[in-house]
DNA sequence: TATTGTTATACTCTATAACTATA
DNA sequence: TATAGTTATAGAGTATAACAATA
């Protein structure tokens, strides 16, 4: 272990990483800005689209603060992409959900965010299956540490 | 190629990067704040540790105005940790350099950004260089497009 | 005239703390 | 009393526009 801190071939996987890393987010934000959303506001309706969620949830994902999703709720809404709902539950819980323009704009988002998926075009099935097994390995890593 | 878009293995390898790329950001963000850095001013610190840059081309470098550069680098500045010089060239330029501190700074925060370097050691000298060669081909893709 | 850096302004995201309405 | 959501506030990053100094 103590060899794979320095190890030339370890910080290049580190420092290419770094590159996939800012070219996801730089596309990311690029496809928001040109539906007028901010990175967040993308992020959150990338969310709705899947399942209506709760406020205190939408907190967690987005690791934030809860008074945060209030702002970010709001413009969506004002926008008509995000409705609040009333939880039939728990009266205190307000349950965020996409409109079906807020679906539409969500499907065409994803569709918009060619990054590595144009490029995984590149590589063969075979070393799509590598690709995708190293770094599962690489992601389950911490979890046994 | 129109295979590659909705192709499930491929679409399990984007969403494998994606859950790479929030896991780098967030612990990039967590390592700056344990130097109560922003992460804008991190990278900025960063850049400036490898070499004193103009204030026009760090804001190519981080893909915004240059406008935002100066507050970014007034407040580096004002904790020590970075220094405005004139360029001798051209008098309308300002050179933004790291400090000793800086440059301390910096180097402690590359060796506290463990993401990608311990799980990495998970992984074989053969597999690691099976991810790069695979994410060199990635992202050079693009530039074929 | 064009360019560099700055200032001024406005918007969004962020955390913290206090508030409300429920539970 | 504890929790969900909100409001108020302040700091930081962002873009736009206008400005002074210099080229």
């Amino acid at each position: 272990m103590a060899t794979t801190r320095t190890d030339p071939l370890t910080l290049e996987v580190v420092d290419l990483i770094g590159t996939v890393v800012a070219r996801y987010h730089d596309e990311y934000e690029e496809v928001a800005a040109r539906y007028h959303l901010t990175g967040a506001q993308a992020r959150v309706l990338g969310l709705l689209s899947m399942e209506p969620t709760a406020m205190r949830r939408i907190a967690l994902k987005l690791k934030c603060e809860p008074s945060n999703v209030t702002g970010i709720i709001d413009r969506l809404e004002a926008r008509g992409l995000v409705e609040r709902r009333p939880d039939p539950a728990d009266r205190r819980v307000k349950i965020a959900a996409a409109t079906d323009e807020g679906r539409q704009t969500a499907r065409e988002l994803r569709d918009a965010l060619h990054f590595a998926r144009e490029p995984l075009a590149e590589l063969s099935a075979e070393e799509r299956r590598t690709l995708r097994d190293l770094l599962q390995r690489m992601l389950g890593a911490e979890a046994g540490a």
